[in-house]
DNA sequence: CCATTTATGCCACTCAGTGGCACTTGCTTT
DNA sequence: AAAGCAAGTGCCACTGAGTGGCATAAATGG
């Protein structure tokens, strides 16, 4: 149970990474070494048959070093997805709905955030990040945490930027809600795709089940024989 | 980490208690036990604050057997939610649809299992659970996951029954999240209300959550200077 | 090159959660 | 009523996540 989480850092674009003093930039691949191992130590032997004790050691650091990197055991393994929710927030400070539903700015802002990801890799490891998280509930769990919180925090910007109806009123949260499970939707149909599609890929599934949102409201089942 | 959850077994309702045999009705009262003192403690001195073996102190337990009735410190803090959720999975294998929307059937499953929770505190106990969840990420994360797991659940049950356009649509899924993100919302707002109102309060929060659906779809950021 | 700040290592500690075995207790059998 | 069975429980030792504290090393700024 962390008490106060450190500033977590998310990697900053490739570009600018020659720009950072010394530190900074020994600091950057310490969490990258960790994140990188880190998924592939639990995809070899599972998210609850390795011990930090191992990772630490295969990344040559030490445990409490880990710590003040990281929350805690899920969160290394969560990074990459977090990276680009952290991004999306920080789109949303800047954007102009320009007459778009909330809800058209909100899939829009996600799509956006999705396709400034790295294309470095980031794609391979939010797969084992997310093939890990189905194994394993505590990892789930975080992940869902993390999502929600974020999600509130965005509410929070465009509450303080516009006019939502009040803070009363539940449909903002329920657009951004519908977001988010169309994000969860996508990513699990992406990674369980054959062969490793790339981000453009997971954007088009991302589009698809936007497109379905409005379908969602009205879909009626079928007559209970007809499989 | 738990590695396999022993049957969770939620609380039968109270009128056939007494026809179970006395060793049933003991570990009914355990577990109860268990349940209430945890929901004091946690609220007493936190969540993070309070240890496991005070708890069984109180109770009069070893820690052994707290194991044997929950999964985790996290579990037996969020049972009385969860005793809601499993009733909304029964009665989902005895729903017939009769013309509505998956999403009109979702809802009224949800509100019915609502009106069939026990009026002897069960509110109380919600209330603390999720007061503490507010404060605990942990918690929250816990009871993320257990929606998140009953809710691809309750889906999974529905595709057995119904034809809901094959296993790749996405939008018996939105739907889904959409009934989940209503939840959550009533809840939120039910708990921030002043005193201590019951279930019935509680079911008019989630009707409003329900109203309030297609207007998400449609609802458009106001001007940036509207206040 | 020194002083200050910042990151790291090391060690001991707490507490959640598990495995194993002995023991009690409610229920059944004769 | 005594004996037998199996479920449920207590006790104890153990692993592993996560934290606090202090000493050390390394980067930065003058």
């Amino acid at each position: 149970m962390p008490e106060a989480a450190p500033a977590p850092a998310p990697a900053p674009g490739r570009q600018d990474r020659h720009r950072l003093p010394l530190r900074e930039r020994k600091k950057l691949r310490t969490r990258q070494a960790l994140i990188e191992t880190a998924l592939d130590l639990f995809t070899e032997r599972g998210f609850d048959g390795a011990t930090l004790d191992e990772l630490c050691e295969r990344v040559e650091v030490s445990k409490r070093t880990f710590f003040r990197y990281f929350t805690s055991k899920e969160d290394v393994a969560m990074a990459p997805t977090q990276d680009m929710w952290t991004a999306l927030l920080e789109d949303l400070e800047s954007v102009e709905p320009e007459g778009r539903t909330l809800l058209a700015v909100l899939q829009d802002v996600l799509l956006g955030a999705l396709a400034r990801m790295p294309d470095d890799g980031w794609a391979r490891r939010v797969r084992l990040s997310h093939r890990l998280a189905e194994r394993s509930p505590s990892m789930d769990a975080h992940g869902l945490h993390f999502c929600d919180r974020t999600g509130r925090a965005a509410l929070d910007v465009l509450h303080r930027r516009f006019d939502l109806g009040g803070a009363a009123d539940p449909r903002p949260r329920l657009a951004l809600d519908l977001v988010i499970a169309s994000f969860h939707w996508a990513l699990h149909t992406w990674i369980a795709r054959p062969g490793s599609p790339g981000r453009a890929r997971l954007a088009d599934d991302l589009r698809d089940a936007f497109a379905a949102v409005p379908g969602s409201l009205t879909l009626k089942p079928g007559p209970t024989t007809a499989r």
